[in-house]
DNA sequence: CCCAATGTGCCACTCGGGGGCAAAAACTTC
DNA sequence: GAAGTTTTTGCCCCCGAGTGGCACATTGGG
């Protein structure tokens, strides 16, 4: 039975049009849609069965295509199950990048986290939700989780240390910047998912059942605390 | 021709008495033989022809013991390559149970640190050195070894959360102090291997050399100065 | 000297991941 | 709408990391 819950997958799927793709070519919306298909059929069979449990074939054969073309779209089965996050990384690179550096510069990164949260759409936090499901008890994503915002990390060093003045300020400075904002992000992230823990993750809960659990609002709550409680951690004696 | 370097490495490696072990029982001082045997042949023939290019069968044949063997005393290939490293953060969760908590908890940190990587001895330091050199043109080093620095701060965290007042102080406090810790040694750490990035990190080279370039005094006072940044980078505005 | 415990070797196996190449689908041009 | 061109896909091969089972050897204790 779970073959059929797969095809009903697949299916539904490949009928939902997320945004509009009239505009663009036929090639884009089919990669488009195996790209979607093969996130979405992921987070079902990985909720599902756990995600050691499932391999790479049967992921492919729900989906119905190779494993050859799985790694065209995602470098690894990890990558797959965390797709949200990088979204949300992609979207945050695009913020900082896009955003003037005035005042304190911690404060900026923390608005452009917060907002790149808030801009995503409801899909996005519906399968965000069903990521962090997923890490909360699986091991093996829980490193690559960390290790994508670690990554994101040097990333934000890097565009900091090009804008900045690169005389004025010294590189250290810029780097343990970039390494205390997402400190915060991972603080936040892990106090929101324990908050959590006995929600279902169920990506087929009506909407509402969702918002009622755990939501987006709790998560940049947690966020903003979580920034505000940096001067008082770093300072903390007994 | 590898063949034969091989033998000369085992060889090397099993008449080296590290310590004394004539006290202990016979089984632990082959076990110990063997992991060090283990640990060593993989750096020479890591830095010899590159982490990825080296397979596991290849190590072990090196060292004559079966595949098998290998995973009883490593989890992973990238677990052998970066033993010196576990070990510091062995030492330094030492510390951190046996410091008194007094004062600032980041000093306290700090302190706990820099007296571990004091601690380590000789042997260690050239096996740390080669392990840095690893990492540095590895990527899937790099990631085993940031992740490495993540679960420490787990470590900590817990450690440090079961000793303060429960109630009194946020466990967001904690996980933040513990995670801007690891922030300075990953910054200094990445400082100090970039300032050496012209080392050759030769297992074989003379002490003296060693010292020439890059020792662990450079690498405390990296971790010094990384800490001193601390409150300033936090504060940074422009 | 024998017996129990522990460590080891060998075997075969699974699974994640990648390369090469040929077929097929999609865009382009006439 | 039929040619040719480019991109995408499918299939088959491969490799290497990591695991489990079982028989064997080595060590330590009575």
């Amino acid at each position: 039975m779970p073959c059929d819950a797969n095809v009903d997958i697949v299916r539904t799927v490949h009928e939902t049009n997320t945004d509009d793709d009239r505009p663009m070519p036929l090639r884009e919306r089919k990669k488009r849609r195996t790209r979607e298909a093969l996130g979405e059929a992921a987070l079902h069979l990985f909720l599902d069965r756990g995600f050691d449990a499932v391999t790479l074939d049967e992921l492919v054969d729900a989906v119905e295509v190779s494993k050859r073309t799985f790694f065209r779209y995602f470098p690894s089965k990890e990558a797959v199950a965390t797709a949200a996050e990088h979204e949300l990384w992609d979207a945050y690179l695009d913020r900082i990048t896009g955003a003037p550096l005035t005042g304190s510069v911690l404060d900026v990164l923390h608005t452009c986290l917060t907002t790149a949260v808030r801009g995503m759409d409801g899909e996005w936090e519906r399968r965000f939700l069903a990521t962090r499901g997923l890490i909360a008890h699986t091991p093996q994503l829980r490193d690559h989780s960390d290790l994508a915002s670690l990554r994101t990390q040097d990333r934000i060093a890097d565009e900091l240390g090009g804008r900045l003045g690169d005389d004025t300020t010294p590189d250290v400075q810029v780097r343990l910047l970039a390494e205390v904002a997402m400190a915060a992000w991972r603080t936040a992230a892990r106090r929101w998912v324990r908050e959590h823990r006995h929600t279902a993750f169920d990506l087929t809960a009506p909407r509402e059942q969702q918002r009622d659990s755990a939501t987006r609002a709790d998560l940049i709550d947690n966020i903003d605390t979580t920034y505000a409680a940096l001067g008082d951690s770093i300072a903390l004696r007994i």
